[in-house]
DNA sequence: CCGACGTCCTGCTAGC
DNA sequence: TGCTAGCAGGACGTCG
């Protein structure tokens, strides 16, 4: 699951590859993305040549010489890699952007949760990905992050994957980073302290910084554009490591639904507060109809 | 307005 | 051994 420490290790594997290189066609497959490939963009796209790639969030982009921009986003499973044209094809291709070099830029994705968007200007994405995501973990302040905690009282661990709050966080590193503060998942955002918020913040610096030094995590799909995977997994305190020791206190790691989501912790160094526990004790485990 | 929850999608696996 | 229900979650839509 690509999230902020993925989706940088592929920008910077991909980043030299793509730049410069002068798209000739566009090959789309027969199942659709998050959204549709409309087939004007392929008239758009070719002849044009690829600036750069960059890393906002979880989301690429990719600027174009005359102005228009693709945004790539990984989903669960997307993988974007690198190969000559006349490499063998992989299942599960949605998009093929062909280069007059002879390579071509390769989109999989086995769940089809990732997208490729094309933005005719700049100011058009800049618009959309403003509305969807603040600011990057290393840009984040103290006094930001505590005037977006102030506003809601959802569990912290639900603010952590807001991407308004702080953008390209998911759930694994989420979860890193507040057993890293010492910040129980169900506790309320509005009840974090100044010293704990200063901590979590931190915490998420932390952890980002050192997966994108390890390549990211891979759980199961995930790949660099590489196509190598990532060693973080091995470095995970909580994520995944539901009824194991805990590696500070070896006291068995909980798993909750939070939002939706598995939510790992350390009940002995992430102790939530007589109030907190009293009203998510029982519900320990929840099916879905 | 806010927050909780459902939806999409496929591969893997625990459990019978 | 074979089958299947359940689980994984980022972004977004819907509902109370």
């Amino acid at each position: 699951m690509p999230e902020l420490p993925e989706v940088e290790t592929v920008v910077r594997d991909l980043r030299p590859a793509v730049s410069q290189q002068r798209v000739t066609g566009i090959w789309v497959g027969p199942h659709s993305l998050r959204r549709i490939w409309q087939p004007e963009w392929s008239e758009q796209v070719a002849g044009d040549t690829i600036l750069g790639l960059t890393r906002r969030g979880k989301w690429m982009r990719m600027p174009m010489q005359r102005g228009g921009e693709l945004l790539w986003h990984l989903g669960m499973t997307g993988q974007m890699t690198v190969h000559a044209i006349s490499d063998p094809l992989a299942d599960h291709l949605h998009l093929r952007m062909q280069w007059e070099s002879g390579h071509e830029l390769r989109f999989r994705d086995i769940r089809r949760f990732g997208s490729v968007d094309w933005f005719a200007s700049s100011a058009q994405l800049d618009a959309f990905l403003a509305e969807r995501l603040g600011p990057e973990p290393f840009d984040l302040t103290d006094s930001q992050l505590a005037a977006a905690l102030q506003r809601t009282t959802r569990p912290i661990k639900a603010a952590l994957l807001d991407q308004l709050i702080v953008a390209g966080v998911g759930n694994i590193y989420a979860d890193e980073a507040l057993f890293r503060a010492h910040l129980p998942p169900q506790k309320p955002a509005n009840q974090l302290t100044a010293d704990e918020i200063t901590q979590l913040r931190l915490a998420i610096v932390h952890v980002i910084e050192h997966a994108i030094d390890g390549r990211g995590s891979t759980i199961r799909n995930y790949v660099g554009g590489s196509g190598l995977e990532g060693s973080y997994q091995d470095e995970h305190q909580v994520y995944g490591r539901t009824d194991q020791p805990c590696r500070n206190c070896a006291t068995a790691i909980h798993c909750v639904r939070i939002a939706g989501r598995s939510s790992h912790y350390c009940p002995q160094c992430q102790p939530e507060s007589l109030a907190v526990q009293a009203a998510t004790a029982p519900a320990k485990r929840k099916r879905r109809g």
